[in-house]
RNA sequence: GCGGGUGUAGUUCAAUGGUAGAACUCCAGCCUUCCAAGCUGAUAACGUGGGUCCGAUUCCCAUCACCCGCUCCA
């Protein structure tokens, strides 16, 4: 991990979020190879889920949503955490968790946090850790990020960063329905930012406060449900797969505890370098969601099924997969390591050409004699591709340089371009060399780089 | 938020109560016709804020960040 992190902060994938200023925890900024390949991945998904799939549409929400939505999420109620520190051995707990593992008929969901307290003094309940029943008070541990809107500071104005983005789609349901002339099945998408005011253990971008999710809702009838959650598993893990991650390092993982809107939950994980963490979630989430809007908001959330002319709250899938944890699986298992055979190692970032941040470097063998021909054909190449250029030190080095940048082709121009407008075109996995007419390039070079 | 550890160029490491040295990287020049060559030169650091002291990168305190373990993870 630290291994990657270094490779990150030095070639420009990921850098620590406000460095000069010493650093903010658990905020991470991409630089200009890591926002291209975050790019690249979010081109991909929109192409896997919203091109190529019928009746599917994108929308980009505001993050900032009328406080009631998230009363109706049952965020506001279940978004916050009573916590409560032992007195002697400075362990924290859930003061809820605490109560029903002591007597799971004492329903400590209901209680508030006095009634929580004052159970836990009355039952001396012991401290799981240490044995004593010393604790301090109970305080909200509050997961979604809280801001004020307005110039008065009171607390009618008080808005919240949206936690997932879910509900963004969820309250255009009908708006999209409506003008995209949309019949049951279809679904929603959207790339966007949450934010979750946790603690976190950090795993460098694995767990963040600010974090963005690109998420699909496929809205259905009740029946359907089932086949469409085992539908989308599959999907989202064909998309690791065309990706690059490698079979061996994904798989699914039911949920044990559901929530309380889900009927049926599945993680894809990946194995990173420090263990197995979720990329993807599939929840069918019922027509809960919709319900509880439709409750608060007083506006029918009902569908008039045109054949059949019944009208009922669609059954919604969703599929959400972790952006910023995705470009990390791909980081993780782009990154090796290679012994040459003249005994050198390489540090080589392999990923796949379609999502690679610089599809191709234009490389100059000599300086003086190759620079101008070498430009001109950069000049053809940036008006196709993300295009590198590098004329100082040996070829050797520039050829390590682009290596670890991850760019999986490098073309370099020498004599033989000047008298036969031939270029060499060299490929990062292989190492192997081909000699390829400036006017084929770009039919070569996007073939090779097609997802 | 708790306990433990760490903090010196971009990176990896030195030294020091009197403001720091190197290697690699990067940049410029020379050389070089295909996988981190060589030579010359240049830039570049004591996480931040206090305190003690004539003087602090060094000692003390706080803070911030990172690492390990808890906790948290609708």
């Amino acid at each position: 991990m630290e291994k990657l992190v270094n490779v990150c902060k030095q070639y420009g994938f990921i850098f620590q979020g406000s460095e000069i200023y010493g650093g903010l925890a658990n905020t991470w900024d991409y630089g200009p190879l890591g926002s291209r390949l975050k790019n690249n991945i979010k081109d991909a998904w929109r192409k896997k889920y919203i091109q190529q799939r019928p009746n599917a549409y994108e929308v980009d929400a505001d993050i900032l949503m009328h406080p009631r939505v998230w009363e109706a999420s049952g965020h506001v109620a279940s978004f916050s955490d009573p916590l409560i520190d032992c007195k002697n051995c400075k362990v924290r707990h859930r003061a809820d968790n605490l109560i029903d593992d002591f007597n799971p008929d004492a329903h400590a969901d209901g209680m508030t946090d006095e009634e929580m307290v004052s159970y836990i003094k009355k039952n001396k309940i012991p401290c799981p850790n240490c044995g004593k029943s010393d604790y301090t008070d109970i305080r909200q541990f509050k997961l979604m990020f809280e801001t004020k809107r307005g110039v008065t500071e009171d607390g009618k104005n008080l808005v919240y960063l949206r936690p997932e983005n879910a509900q963004g789609e969820y309250v255009n349901f009908l708006n999209v329905q409506r003008t995209m002339r949309a019949k049951l099945p279809f679904s929603i998408g959207q790339i966007g930012k949450a934010f979750r005011n946790e603690i976190t253990p950090g795993n460098f971008t694995f767990r963040t406060i600010e974090f963005e999710q690109m998420e699909y809702q496929t809205f259905c009838k009740e029946g359907l449900d089932s086949e469409l959650y085992n539908y989308f598993k599959k999907y989202a893990y064909d998309f690791f797969i065309k990706l690059g991650l490698p079979s061996e390092k994904l798989r699914y993982h039911d949920h044990e505890k559901l929530a309380h809107y889900a009927k049926e939950a599945c993680d894809i994980e990946y194995e990173y370098c420090f263990g197995w963490g979720e990329l993807n979630g599939t929840h069918n989430r019922t027509d809960y969601d919709l319900s509880r809007h439709q409750e608060y908001s007083g506006v029918s959330q009902e569908y008039l099924d045109p054949e059949t002319n019944e009208k009922y709250i669609p059954y919604i899938i969703e599929s959400t997969v972790g952006c910023d944890r995705l470009v990390l699986a791909i980081l993780d298992n782009a990154y090796c390591e290679e012994t040459l055979e003249n005994g050198e190692v390489r540090e080589v970032m392999k990923f796949n050409p379609a999502i690679a941040p610089y599809k191709v470097a234009v490389l100059p063998l000599n300086k003086k004699y190759h620079s101008q021909k070498a430009n001109e054909i950069y000049e053809i190449l940036s008006n196709k591709f993300m295009t590198a250029y590098d004329e100082t030190a040996s070829i050797g080095k520039r050829y390590r340089r682009q290596d670890i940048s991850g760019t999986p082709y490098c073309i370099t121009v020498d004599d033989n371009t000047l008298s036969d407008e031939t270029v060499t075109v060299r490929d990062r996995d292989t190492m192997e060399q081909v000699t390829i007419k400036i006017d084929e390039l770009i039919d070569y070079i996007s073939k090779k780089v097609e997802l």
